[in-house]
DNA sequence: CATTTTTATATAGCTTGCTATCTAATGGAG
DNA sequence: CTCCATTAGATAGCAAGCTATATAAAAATG
């Protein structure tokens, strides 16, 4: 068939997620955190409240996935559920002192992989790798919420 | 905590990959065909033959991953397993008549999404992202098989 | 040639995603 | 105030990843 799959933006942005994922889990794992709370733990650090749809806005995942996630958190103590009583519908979402102890280790662990992913980048190209990514999320985004 | 997300490549890519599978699994649904199987129909198509372990370097997954996909594209009567009799411990895969006649289209699903994912990067910024993260992905995989 | 190591695949069990659907609560329109 | 539409969250069920481990065959080693 011809095809390259390394000239894939598809493909290749597939398997790099996949090795961003494996990298910070590596060095998440001693923790017992995991790439996929990462959103949460950035919204939510320094005391900061959210309900489960405000963190499923900025985190980009569906609210089931979102629920699950903070299921398998509160189980690991990381998080704590709250009605809000003027709604009764929500749940307003924070971490655990536990959780918080860990936010600066995470932080760290993060721009480490960042870092190194990015090592071969000079700055320019950081600056423009970042921004096409943008770009196709815009588009692609786009694409999938139209029809 | 003062984290832009987008400024994160990790977040970005990881976005980016969800998007894509999203944009592309919208496309193939209708040829039940789904994007996890992609990388063995482009593998396999035009009468070729690999064994499992061919198919799980190709594809840069781990090799259960590759086995529960084969087993789905076998249920779903797209691949046929055959055992190799030069060596009793491999098996040979190869696609259906049923799945050989999906690959143009799914070709063409693949070629349409990547077009409108980098619709917003001239050619120049194409072939630069696809450069770059190429470079992100070699650091992260030496990154993640040591150690 | 017997034993050990390596290789190919399978299986169990988990996370992170998704869609589809359900319930409960709120908010608006008559 | 009642009824309908909207919003928040939970649940079921699936795909596609992963690690760890088991089994069987082949290859290498002593």
């Amino acid at each position: 068939m011809d095809f390259d799959r390394h000239q894939s933006a598809g493909y290749m942005t597939n398997w790099a997620a996949r090795l961003f994922a494996k990298s910070i889990d590596k060095r998440l794992s001693s923790l017992d955190v995991a790439s996929g709370q990462l959103p949460i733990f950035f919204a939510l650090a320094g005391g900061r409240q959210a309900t489960q749809a405000e963190l499923t806005k900025i985190a980009a995942i569906e609210q089931p996935t979102m629920a699950a996630t903070l299921n398998r958190m509160e189980k690991a103590g990381l998080i704590a559920r709250r009605p809000d009583d003027t709604d009764r519908r929500r749940t307003i979402v924070q971490l655990t002192r536990k959780a918080e102890e860990k936010a600066q280790a995470i932080r760290q662990a993060v721009e480490t992989v960042n870092g190194l992913a990015l090592a071969s980048l000079s700055d320019a190209e950081r600056i423009a790798f970042l921004d096409m990514l943008g770009r196709i999320c815009v588009s692609l985004a786009d694409d999938v919420t139209s029809g």
